[in-house]
RNA sequence: ACGGCAGGAGACUCUAUCGCUGCAAUUUUUUGCAGAGGAAAGUCCGGGCAACGCAGAGCGCCAUACUUCCUAACGGGAAGGUGCCCGUUUCUUUGAAACGGGUAACAGCAAGUGCCACAGAAAAUUACCGUCCGCCAAAAGCGUGAUAAGGGUGAAAACGUGAGGUAAGAGCUUACGGGUGUUGCUGGCGACAGCAGCAUGGGGUAAACCUUAUGGGUUGAAAGGUCAAAUAUGUCUGGGUUUGAGGAUUGCUCGUCCGAUCCAGGCGGGUAGACCGAUAGAUCCGUACAGUGAUGUGCGGACCAGAUCAAUGAUAGAGCCCCUUAUGGGUGACAGAAUCCGGCUUAUACUCCUGUUGUUACC
RNA sequence: GGUCCAUUCGUCUAGGGGUUAGGACGUCAGGUUUUCAUCCUGGUAACAGGGGUUCGAAUCCCCUAUGGACUA
C-alpha cells in the first residue's frame, strides 16, 4: 500500500501538457498544486509529480533533497486520496511545485502536504 | 607544545522497518545481488564513437611554442637546461661558488610595420643648454659647420672604468670587465655548458599586428540508427543524351553536383512513443621485472550505477567527532551520475602524514 | 546535454593601453516664481571579484561569480 512504482507517475510530454494546459490549482504554502480529474481507467487512480525550479534552488544537492521528502511523504499519505478517487471511478493527475526559496524540513513537509491532501479532496468533491 | 602556509591521503560506520532503479533466478509474486564523486562541478583542453561536406585542393581562421621522453592524444605529466627570487654553507666581505627550495605564455622586436601618454633637446636617421671651428680686430650675433664628454626629464637615454688621442670630442684606438651574434674544438641524444678566435654597439613592447615551425576538415549523443499509431502525398536508385538560367555544397574561392529528357527498377519518407547508441573498459586490485622518473610489459584475480519529467531515499536506535561538561545539547564539509575515457582548473568541515615558518618553555 | 555572449554612477549607455572614465534621465543643494512645474548653476554617484603581461590595464590574457541568447 506504501509503494510507488512507475506506474504511478506522471510521465511523458503529453501526460504533463494535458495536466498544465487544462488543470486547476491552489496554493498551500511552500507547495503550488495542479490537478486534472479525468475518468477512470485500468492504470492506478493517482498519478503524481513534483517539480523544483532551478531558479528558486541553485544546486542539484538540495533540487534532489526536496524532491526525495516531497516523494517520501507522498507516499507515505497518499491513501486516502485513491480511496477517494476509486470510490467515484475517477482518476487524476497532481502536480506540486515547490515555491520556497529555502530548504523545508521533512516534518514540515509532511503537515503541508496532508493538509494539500484534504484540500484536494474538499475541492474535487464538488464536482461529484 | 601551540599556531600559520604549502603539498599529499581519507573524507562517517553499523542495525531494524518502510520504499525506489537495474540485473538474475523463480515462476506470477516472491527471493537474491548491485546501486553517486574526488571532484560526478566548471566545460578549459585532448581522444574514442557517430554523422555530414555527393571527390578534393587552396586561402582564411584557431591553437601551441627551451630540450628530451611518456602517452591513444593533449595546452597534461616526468626528467633536465637557462633566467629570476629566497635560504644555508664556504671563501671572503664589492661579491663569487656549491647545495636546497620556489617560479617562468622561456621561439623570433639582429625580418617588416605600429605604439611608447606626461615630462624631456631627443623615445630611435637625436641636439635645447654646452664644447669646438669659421665669419668679425674683439665682444655680441650669425652658420645646409663639427661633436655627443657634462646638464636636467623620464618606467626606459644610445656599453662601464682607466689610458692614449683630438680644434673640441666620441669604441676613434687600446687594456680590463661585461652584453650580443657567429666560427672552431671538447662534453652531452638534445636544450646547453666550457675554452679559443672573429665581428658588433643593436632601447622596450609579439597576453601589438605579424614571421617561423607544428597541429586541427566541420559538427556533437538533443550525434546517429531500427520499429512505427496519427497526418500529408510523392520520392529514390542505376545508365545514356543535351545544356547550364537559377540553385545546392564547410567561413571564402576554385572545383563538384542538382537541372531537362529518355530507358530500366524499387516503395518509401515520417511526428507522439518504444528500442539500439548505453555502460567490459587506453577498466580496477595485487605482484614481478625494466626505467632516475612519468610510464610500460608479463602473470594472477575481479566485474564495479545505468535512469530518461529522470533511481540511489525516509524514520528510529547505537557508535565515532565537537562544545559545555558526571547530566544535556549540537554538528558531519564541498557537493548529486545523464555517451564514455585521459587530464587541467575551481570548491572542500574534520582527521592523519610530510616540508617550511613564527611564538613560548626546557636542556 | 552542447555552443556562444555580456557585466561601466540608482537606470540607459560612450570609451577598445596614457589627463580627474564622458553623456542623458534620476537624485541633492542653490537661484528664478506669490507657490508649483519649466528653466539656469553646482554637487553626488560607477569600470563584477581575484591574479598575470606592461613603465602604465575599464581596455590585453587566465581563473571565479552572476546574468542572458541559441540549439529538441
Amino acid at each position: 500500500m506504501f509503494t510507488f512504482k512507475k506506474s504511478e507517475r506522471l510521465c511523458g510530454t503529453k501526460q504533463f501538457a494535458e495536466l498544465f494546459a487544462s488543470g486547476r490549482s491552489f496554493v498551500v504554502f511552500p507547495y503550488r498544486i495542479v490537478f486534472l480529474e479525468k475518468e477512470a481507467d485500468n492504470n492506478p487512480a493517482v498519478l503524481f509529480a513534483v517539480s523544483i525550479p532551478r531558479r528558486r534552488m541553485k544546486r542539484a544537492v538540495d533540487r534532489n533533497k526536496l524532491k526525495r521528502r516531497t516523494r517520501e511523504v507522498w507516499r507515505k499519505n497518499k491513501a486516502d486520496l485513491i480511496d477517494h478517487f476509486t470510490k467515484h471511478h475517477k482518476k487524476c493527475y497532481v502536480a506540486f511545485i515547490y515555491l520556497e526559496n529555502d530548504l523545508v524540513s521533512y516534518q514540515v513537509a509532511e503537515r503541508k502536504i496532508k493538509d494539500a491532501i484534504n484540500r484536494l479532496i474538499k475541492e474535487t468533491s464538488e464536482y461529484f
